[in-house]
DNA sequence: CGACTGCTTGAGAGTACTCAAGTACTGTGG
DNA sequence: CCACAGTACTTGAGTACTCTCAAGCAGTCG
């Protein structure tokens, strides 16, 4: 299952001084804060580009077209979280705002005219990359070997650990979910319904759930 | 929204200078060969580590196992290809040689002792990283969003561009193609003998093929 | 209040899976 | 050189899971 990059764990555990500096302070003295509202797209898939973004209010998705009109989410970033990582020539997704988001943008070429707050944005950017190939990996496990009950189950987990609280608010609608977990609409919405049924969690509204039974939903997630 | 103007002149992307280096001289002037045979494992999963690797000689595949015996191949990595990019505290993934081959090791913590190459090194490295989450994304595609017979005709047209000749061989067995596209043993032979009925494809034997329909298999692969 | 959008539920269809048998290749020993 | 065993691959029949198409329900906005 593939979180988003949480910027807060990309310290470096081997260089104690990387630790001490927050990304989030880095990268707010270096880019440039733009305001996008809902649905606005960001950046383009197969745009040439040079820039890295950080969500800093709001959420986004990184989606990937194919010519015949099917989708899919690669992830969903929130404050504090890094993207745009994917660098071949062009990105290979586009990004759009999930609600009235703020994003701050840097331009990669240009971190080395900024000294050692540049070098050490450069350096989490690089670390930030690693983990987000770790967790692209693991969403091609779920992809590729897990159920339609199980994926929703991740997701749901997922994303309540993200937000750490009781209960969680989900910013993506149900497509979005669908197009992240490669499944269509309707699937979504029925395991849903089958994992409240079954007690794991419980929903307040269509956007809003808190996890019912964090044991077995665990062991479900691990399998 | 408007784009502020230092933003929007996006600078070369691709660094001429660093295209100019081979990965291989870099590497093989830092690295440490060793030899692995047919099955023997590289690394392991969880294992907490600090290495990247190179493929001098031979195939190797990353592998990732669920706890129920589930598993998926994250890619396949041939001559000159880095591996063991992706960094948590831990490897994702294990790494096993597909044949006897010969491996290139190097210390990530140790580059910067080799001055200018060192250096040199760590920058494709990333770079490497950057192209592989973005070929990741490109699998979650596939996996998300397209049919066995899509996904099959899919990764014989990358094993074909791969080895650029007019025969292709394929290194890996039918099971680790089945977990590398999700699928069953069973339902990749089933979509082989389907591609070389339409024409698509042509098997000398079962480890040997060539492009039968260049222009149709692109048209398919691309959809 | 009605129209609209997004979510849920139902019935039937299709794709890929499971289980099972059969075939081809590889290497070893007679 | 051939027979045999072992492994890898292919093919077949029936099943199951997810998709498609369709309708109904719920929340939102003018």
């Amino acid at each position: 299952m593939s979180t988003p990059v949480f910027l807060r764990d990309c310290a470096d555990v081997t260089d104690p001084r990387a630790q001490a500096i927050s990304p989030v302070e880095i990268f707010s003295a270096i880019g440039v804060g733009m305001n996008f509202s809902i649905g606005e797209e960001i950046y383009a898939q197969d745009e040439q580009t040079d820039m890295v973004y950080q969500v800093q209010r709001g959420a986004v998705r990184a989606s990937r077209l194919l010519v015949d009109g099917r989708r899919q989410i690669a992830g969903f970033y929130y404050p504090g979280d890094l993207f745009g990582l994917e660098t071949g020539l062009t990105h290979r997704a586009s990004a759009e705002a999930l609600c009235d988001s703020r994003i701050l943008v840097a331009r990669r070429s240009a971190l080395k005219h900024y000294g050692e707050a540049g070098e050490r944005l450069e350096h989490l950017i690089w670390r930030a990359t690693g983990q987000e190939l770790g967790r692209a990996q693991d969403h091609m496990m779920l992809l590729a070997r897990k159920s339609a009950y199980e994926r929703v189950a991740g997701f749901l987990s997922d994303v309540a650990a993200r937000q750490g609280e009781a209960w969680s608010e989900l910013a993506m609608s149900r497509q979005d979910i669908a197009d992240h977990l490669g499944l269509t609409i309707e699937t979504v919405s029925r395991m849903i319904t089958q994992l409240q049924a079954d007690g794991l969690v419980a929903l307040e509204s269509c956007r809003r759930f808190r996890i019912a039974a964090p044991d077995r939903l665990t062991d479900l997630v691990a399998a």
